[in-house]
DNA sequence: TATGAATGAGAATTCATTCAT
DNA sequence: TATGAATGAATTCTCATTCAT
């Protein structure tokens, strides 16, 4: 089994350094608050269109309007910046996903809004989805935060696993639940890429949201629970 | 009469053209073989460790034990060294794979042999693996060829979702065998990615192989067949 | 759903487009106008010096006191510079010739005049002289702007031998005007550049301008008028 | 006046050093003789498609069917191969261009003779005179080259016209007859160069010898006699 | 705050030349 | 002699980042 991984580029890897620049944007102007806003926009857009390595500061503060030096009127560098993206992304779909945890439903009913939620989120943050994931190739730092996302996704699907079995509802028992909620976290990961950032399997497919979450939520659902799942 | 005259700027015209360079190693002194496959080692090395886009010419030759110049006696750019290891990663897994079909068996013994196969492919070619999942996401060359390879998977598991309806034997039927397809491909592939490259999913975990074919084949077994799969 | 994704490379998506940065300096602050000048002005005082193709961005750059990357705010590369001095160089040769055009007079004398005209042209803007005769024997796109710029000379004395026929005033007919105009222009051009730009046959060898311009238009006359040119 | 010019790239003008390889092809064995000559047809005939800057050691021995590390066996640089083209070329006109001088006849047949002989030595060296025309814009050395071959022109063309007013059979006295040669030699040699090397004017034009001969004949002629050329 | 010019540290690439076989 | 791999200096170009205005 690997234990290292890509690296990240050695350069670029010190964000540690605690260099002053309130995350969020409290404390600017009216002005700043608009400039910094579209910064992110733009930075989205470009994310989304060239992906996060291709991106460059320039391009950034070019789609934004602004002058390559204001970046660094708000941002310390693209990580801080996506980093930024990163923590809004993540806190949004936590949010979203802890409301449903609490829910009183069917496992379907539950699997399915699930893979709802997370397929909506993704959808509404490409352009964060398409960062953190190829961010986390490449850096240190992301591989982190995308795992920190990736492990709350993993925790949920792991517990649901753990309580079917409990209920005595699931099909043979898994030697591992973690293993499993990681396979089934990993199939939800990269089919939202596919499909969300890559635009599909070849250059011109097309997937309505339904079908999307349908698939998602049968692969868990079955994986997990022996009796099918009720047809709609 | 002359017409031509000197033809403008080499660099310009050589810019287009099929720039020679034998893909394999054809055509090569003993020396020159040896060179080749010291760079291709290194290389891949190198993108183990610090990833494909982290990883540079000099990176390269200097983990060879080379100049810098020499990687183009060899290779035409980094691209192309890729393409090299693409190429050989994809026919070996197409082999590996082909081998396979002609099978009969019993389905869930067929489905494991398929991630079985898939994962000791991603583990003995885990430089190929990840430098190809990272340049498919920066690079449109990369991304088709990604492409190819996934969708060559895909159709395998398209069919083997409509044989498994045909012989009625599937869970309640599919209305896109292709997109669920496409879902257990992804996950196959993050999950490769995950823990043959990034080395699980926190930084020090550990999947033996056994584990890790299982927990693959049974969600794809179970996402497709009604039946429990036999067991062990 | 989404269509596009990341577009591969940047670096490649870019190289064909029309890659901005404006002609002249327009859009430029105070300081830019000042550092593009500082450029152009190092470019020719190389170019004088060293010759086209031996002059290095590095080398314009040191002279003009400038880092090396600065080039490339200004000029996309050292063609982009050259086409800039081609350009001027072209427009105010083409503007003084012109001008010449219309007015009435001796045939001697508005063939002096032209003869004057260019060298004065060529004298002031001897850097561009050396940088065109010598990027067109090498660069297919400089060979072009080269002829244009002779293109237009070559004309203006088809135009004259062809006038002075119609007045019966020329030599034995000239089974081709375009050719002769091709010699003559040809003599011009190099006539120019051996004492403009190498400084004479010999390494110390001086031509005063009357000298320089008297010949040419001698020779120019002479090839076509039939009568002997006046004496001064 | 300008007394400088370009002054030869500093890396590669140091030709003076005496490195053995005796400048003809003395001293091989049969096997030798025949690679010295197909690498000199191999240089001329890519001086001819590419120019001299352009062509690489590495083209040459390519076209010859050499290996790249032959070339250094028959010569020191690329410089000293032109310089041995170059040597060729000179005494070939020199020998042609003397045995002219010695001859009697009409002013206008010899006149036209001489500009027959160049023309044709150019077009039969048309790789040597792309070479020679290229290199002494941007080398020191072939810079001298150049001007000798030039200078023996120029003093025969001078000689021509001290010649005819001493018969009185020239226009109104010219006070510069070096200078006057001068231009006339700039003529053919550039009417030689366009015609020769870039194929014309345009980029398909045509030109048959006799008129070319014919052309560069008059303007010679004219230039210096007061009595019309004899019609044909 | 905003600007955009300036910087300079890399990275890729080319090619003349050397040298072991 | 011939080969062709190996070398490394030289060059172009990019871009994150700084800084004067």
């Amino acid at each position: 089994m690997k234990t290292g991984g890509p690296q990240g580029k050695s350069t670029q890897s010190n964000r540690e350094a605690s260099d002053d620049l309130p995350a969020d944007g409290s404390l600017l102007t009216a002005r700043g608050v608009r400039s910094r806003a579209a910064l992110l926009d733009a930075a989205r857009q470009m994310f989304r269109v060239k992906g996060y390595a291709n991106t460059t500061i320039t391009d950034i503060t070019g789609e934004a309007g602004r002058a390559p030096g204001s970046f660094y009127t708000y941002f310390k560098n693209k990580e801080a910046l996506l980093e930024q993206l990163a923590e809004d992304f993540k806190s949004e779909i936590l949010f979203h996903m802890s409301a449903l945890s609490t829910r009183e439903a069917e496992p379907y009913t539950l699997i399915r809004e699930h893979c709802a939620i997370y397929w909506r989120s993704c959808r509404d943050h490409s352009a964060e989805l398409a960062a953190m994931f190829q961010a986390a190739m490449v850096d240190q730092h992301f591989r982190r935060r995308w795992q920190e996302i990736r492990a709350d996704a993993r925790t949920r699907i792991a517990t649901s696993i753990i309580s079917a079995e409990k209920k005595g509802l699931a099909q043979a028992p898994n030697p591992n639940p973690e293993i499993m909620a990681s396979a089934i976290g990993s199939m939800m990961d990269y089919f939202c890429y596919i499909w969300l950032i890559e635009g599909g399997e070849s250059d011109n497919s097309t997937l309505s949201d339904d079908i999307a979450i349908d698939t998602m939520a049968r692969i868990f659902y079955r994986s997990v629970f022996s009796s099918p799942e009720p047809q709609p």
